[in-house]
DNA sequence: GTAATAACTTAGCCTCATCTAACAATATAA
DNA sequence: TTATATTGTTAGATGAGGCTAAGTTATTAC
């Protein structure tokens, strides 16, 4: 088994890989706030154990077993807090801190069962996909609101980089997943959308926020 | 905050000192599977954090300050293992295990809402006392069954020294919490007792047994 | 009351995960 | 295309929490 600190850098690489399917030993450093030097000597030890290609000056890219690793933390991490928004009442806000630490857990049987409490969910409470036993998942292609186009109605299916404070902005305007939402018009001069959903006829939403929601059109 | 590591040698030191009050380098030393160099230094390094009193070649006591990290940490192990009986499903002789990671999470709101979910229980799956939020606790003075005499009723309200195996035993015996039991005699030759209970009229308990075993008189 | 045993301590070493300082390579901009 | 800035690497230190080997103090047995 891998340790608390191998496990964070896995799932780290993970979340950091998904556009460019490589992750410079900066990107790493930033994104954990530990510095260059522990990174990388880091990454020598992830190389050495097949978890990550890595050459000099060059970025890193997991290997499958490395993905396959990620994919089962990452997988315990969106079960949790699956688990602790349905069976516990916590809002979605609130429950990133804790699975952060619960992912990290030694007991299959104790995954097993919040699964099967949860019904096998595939996807957490942002709408994020839940791998499955072997690490694998599908984002299902999922369009951002901000490339819609006025006229279009759209259901909001997905959250991406979901902070605190994102999320408590979103339940401020009442903006929940599975929401029906109809575009009205687009601004030029700021990309800022007006959209209109529920009892709100005419809301707006900054291009920030647009491109950090994922919809499927209806 | 304390790490992990001193958590648990609070805690060890406050589940072996329940009875003298005082706990040696070695017991330490064989509870925790740690070589007595190491847990000479630790020792030490909580003496300096004023979690425990020691001198030179004595033994260890924890300090107020001590005594109320141990009864916290506890607090949130067996606040788990109810939880993990009570709203999961688990069996007690499963709980134990999953706890002792449980219990290092740093989420005063889980701890408040699995509290809270459970409706503020004040003993834990066993039958042990949950240390209170400042970290106090009375163990009510149970009486073990081995000290009870031919002829008494009892009831069982708590079983120590929980072993998985232990527990398997009493699961496969039907002897749970809360249980009717009836002292027919006592073996003088190895102090084995026949009780009855439930539609059993003559089950033999060993010494090893009815001391592991607390009860009420009725 | 001494000798043997058990318990405790000290000294010194190891690994893990972090850091800073200094240097090397690559990327960017003039 | 050379100068500058950014990114990456190496070397060496640190603190936590382990270990073994060797010596010291208590305790137990005779």
């Amino acid at each position: 088994m891998h340790s608390y600190t191998e496990e964070n850098y896995l799932k780290a690489l993970f979340n950091l890989a998904n556009s460019k399917g490589e992750v410079s030993v900066n990107d790493l450093s930033k994104h954990l706030a530990i510095k260059m030097p522990t990174v990388n000597s880091m990454v020598k030890k992830l190389a050495d154990k097949k978890l990550v290609h890595y050459e000099l000056y060059r970025p890193v890219r997991l290997t499958d077993k490395g993905k396959k690793e990620a994919g089962l933390i990452i997988r315990k991490h969106r079960l949790t807090e699956m688990f602790l928004v349905q069976k516990m009442g916590f809002g979605w806000e609130e429950v990133h801190e804790i699975a952060e630490q619960i992912e990290h857990l030694q007991s299959p049987l104790f995954f097993e069962k919040i699964d099967e409490m949860l019904g096998y969910p595939t996807v957490d409470p942002h709408g994020s996909p839940i791998p499955d036993k072997t690490g694998k998942f599908d984002w299902t292609h999922y369009e951002k609101l901000s490339d819609c186009k006025p006229g279009e109605t759209v259901k909001l299916v997905a959250v991406i980089h979901t902070t605190d404070e994102f999320l408590k902005f979103l339940n401020s305007r009442e903006l929940y997943l599975g929401l029906k939402l109809k575009i009205k018009s687009v601004e030029r001069f700021d990309g800022s959308m007006i959209v209109s959903y529920n009892k709100k006829t005419a809301e707006s939403l900054s291009l920030t926020v647009s491109e950090r929601l994922l919809v499927a059109k209806l």
